[in-house]
Order: structure tokens, then C-alpha cells, then sequence
DNA sequence: ATGTAAAATGATAATAGGTATCACTTATTA
DNA sequence: TAATAAGTGATACCTATTATCATTTTACAT
């Protein structure tokens, strides 16, 4: 990855924006504090996404933009398999009381969660592609 | 909320696939399956939506539709409020181990993961509105 | 310093998931 | 069974994100 002005200032506003801010948001962000720089919005979208498949920043979004519905409102988490795409379902004893814990270290009040983790299931580990 | 033909197809559709489908993705099971139902694509979203609302069925999804990103990568999850839709850090040490008890109940390998709890934050419990 | 190839940019067209609109149909209930 | 509320299907619209492409920057060998 070269240097570039535009993904130092980005890179730099995202660390200095801790609201976990929206590819949109920055770029209001970056106009505002940066009039000079005429960046557009493309590279604000390309940038991040390209720092984040780097593991320079992380992208927050679950379920790869597209809403997921489930039948089973009982409490549980969901596991998606990179591989095959498949969401499993994962207990919630793998993380229990996690609303209780938020409570007593933070004072917030835990209504509703989305639990998506990523990786590779059973199935997926013993195929080659 | 009344009856309707196509709101018990979409259900039991739902019930019958645990995969977690989209409204897309269940939209084209219906069609496949019941041909006669000339059911469309907006009844799909319009039900899953009315029933995600109503607590009867669970929508996945996270961030409401737009991605979002973090400069912090070190492990942590996150907390958006309901009200002021600021988002908020939550320390890992919330739900410890956790990839490596879901390696050890499920043998599924965890990568990744995007824990998105929503609610009220502390501020916004002592506001009206 | 300078030429060149690769990478990045800005403007904008294109795409895709999801929602709004509206005329029409179906459920509910008095 | 008539009146009204709720629901439907078709489709236009909206909005977040990606693709395209001509132009500009960067890296780096000369």
C-alpha cells in the first residue's frame, strides 16, 4: 500500500473520532476539517475498506449487508462460516449473564444483541476450498 | 394484526429454514414452493419486518443497515444506544474465552466477530426522550 | 532530477437491499 | 352483508456501497 494524503488524513480522523463512525459520517468529518483536501467520497469508502481488509482498522457489520431473519427468539448467539456462508446457531451459555456483567461495569441497560461470529466451521476445516 | 394467507406462509417458511435466510433468500423458497401463492417480494419484507417489530420473529442485524468502523482493533465489543445511537465500547473481559469455549462445544473455529449489544446508555436512562 | 509503471484519486454511473406509494383485495366485526 | 381496517402486488424510489475511467501521485530505477 503506498502513501497517499488522502488515507493518512482518514486514517487519522478515524483515530481521533471514537464513535465508530460511518464511512458517510468521516467524510462529513473530513470536509469539515479538512476544506483544502477535496477528497471524494469514493476514496473515503475505498480507503477504509481496503484498512480493514488490512487489519489496520476494524469494519463493524455482522452480516455483510443484508438483514438475516430468524424464527427461534429464545436467547442465542449466531456463528456464520466464511467458508460455506451457513449461520449457525451458538448457545448463549458460552456467554452467560453478558447482560448483567454490561450492567454492573457500565450502567447500561441491554435490551438486545447481535452476537455474530465469524469463522470456519466443522464441516468447512476438513474441505480444501 | 389480522390474518393474512401470505403472513402464515412466510412463518412457517421461516420456521421450516433454520438457515437464517434474507428476505431475498426466503422470497425464492415461497415462489419455489408455493407456486400458486403469487406472492410479492415487498409482502416478504413488509411481514418479516411488522413481525421482527412484534417480537415474533428475530431480525439480525446489527448496525441498522450501514457499516461502521473502529481505529481500535484490539479486541472489544460494542454498545449502541437506542436513543442517542452513539456507540460505545465494551471491555472483551465481558465474555471471556469465548472463542475458545465455542471451539470447544462446537469445534467451530472463531476469526472474527462483530458483538453488538443495544440499549439505553447510562446518559440517556435519565432523559424523557 | 526524471521517466515509467503501479497505485490512488475524484467524479459519477451503476447496483442492490430495502421502503414508500397506491389502487385493489381480503379480513373483521357490527 | 355492509363498512372499515388491514393487507397485498407492482413498481417507483431511496440510499449505501461499488465499479468505471480518465487523470494525478507515488515509488523508485536510472
Amino acid at each position: 500500500m503506498n502513501y497517499s494524503r488522502q488515507r493518512e488524513i482518514i486514517i487519522d480522523a478515524l483515530s481521533k473520532n471514537a464513535v465508530h463512525p460511518t464511512a458517510e459520517k468521516l467524510y462529513d468529518i473530513i470536509k469539515r476539517e479538512h476544506p483544502e483536501s477535496k477528497i471524494g467520497i469514493a476514496t473515503v469508502y475505498r480507503n477504509l475498506s481496503k484498512l480493514a481488509d488490512a487489519g489496520k482498522i476494524k469494519r463493524i457489520s455482522a452480516l455483510e449487508n443484508s438483514e438475516h431473519f430468524d424464527h427461534n427468539t429464545f436467547e442465542h448467539y449466531h456463528f456464520m462460516c466464511e467458508k460455506c456462508k451457513q449461520i449457525f446457531d451458538i448457545d448463549a451459555n458460552i456467554a452467560p449473564d453478558i447482560t448483567k456483567k454490561i450492567f454492573e461495569q457500565t450502567g447500561f441497560v441491554v435490551k438486545d444483541y447481535d452476537i455474530v461470529l465469524k469463522g470456519v466451521c466443522k464441516n468447512c476445516q476438513h474441505r480444501n476450498n
